[in-house]
DNA sequence: GTAAAGCTTCCCACTATTGTAAGGTCAAGC
DNA sequence: GCTTGACCTTACAATAGTGGGAAGCTTTAC
């Protein structure tokens, strides 16, 4: 199988198979005698595992520690729970940041009219030494 | 004002406040003969602007035009606030994409047992031809 | 036999930030 | 006046992942 079919197959593109391999995360694909590198399913088979992890977010590290415990049949189960886990708190991480980015700006918009006139609490509010203050004076006028 | 004593009052790092220099986010700063930027309060002002934005998310393109807006007496309000919205709406589309896959890992991570046995149905689940399907193969079989 | 499609490597761009190296400047102490 | 250390300058590299493109070779289809 050539490169542009294995991307097809495991929908990674042939760039980043080609990167994969780069890094080391892949094995290096055979060869052609003419240089084309050869897939096998089992080749497919470890692109889609990788396609599914960046799916759900895991880094280009963790994926490798993945793979190594994935192609390591006496694996523990609780090692790659442990990885698991992992994961998952840093997506509630960033997914805090995001949530408190958002109230804050939320916030922020609520307050201001959005019409013609200039005075706008999202741009006082960006300007004042701290974003709460100029939220609260905005609630002690209002 | 040197850059260091500009950093530490605005809470943007030398090497960034030159980053931004560099790319036109902010304007060139005045330099002494011996070619040391100057910064005066206004500056820091600005400073400080670009880092509560940065704080909430901003990209530095955001950036210039809520910095163009500020320093425009006669926006309208309601210029800021599309700009504000667009970026909630930014947010929560990565909020909504992080909570989807940690919803899915958690999934995966809840019907692994965790122990020293191989058997995981985190692997499995990347392995499978769709997540959903080893997640159903699983319910299937529990 | 020629043209098109697909492969190869290599280099660049992107976002935003940090690090490092080589060198100039300023202020304090002696 | 000179040294020292802190601070400044520019320039280049690296990070993570991905996309884009050029120049050139191979394979396939007609």
């Amino acid at each position: 199988m050539n490169i542009g079919q294995a991307a097809k197959a495991s929908g990674i593109s042939g760039k980043m198979i080609r990167y994969y391999e780069s890094i080391g995360l892949i094995a290096s694909a055979k060869r052609t005698e003419s240089g084309y590198r050869i897939f096998s399913e089992k080749d497919v088979h470890a692109l889609r595992f990788i396609s599914r992890a960046r799916g759900l977010g895991f880094s280009v590290e963790q994926m490798g520690n993945l793979l190594a415990l994935w192609q390591d049949r006496h694996r523990a189960s609780a090692d790659v729970k442990a990885v698991a886990q992992a994961h998952i708190e840093e997506l509630d991480l960033k997914i805090k940041k995001l949530q408190d980015m958002r109230q804050t700006l939320e916030h922020l918009v609520d307050h201001c009219q959005g019409d013609k006139r200039p005075d706008c609490p999202i741009l006082s509010g960006l300007a004042a030494e701290s974003v709460a203050e100029s939220v609260e004076l905005d609630v002690e006028t209002s």
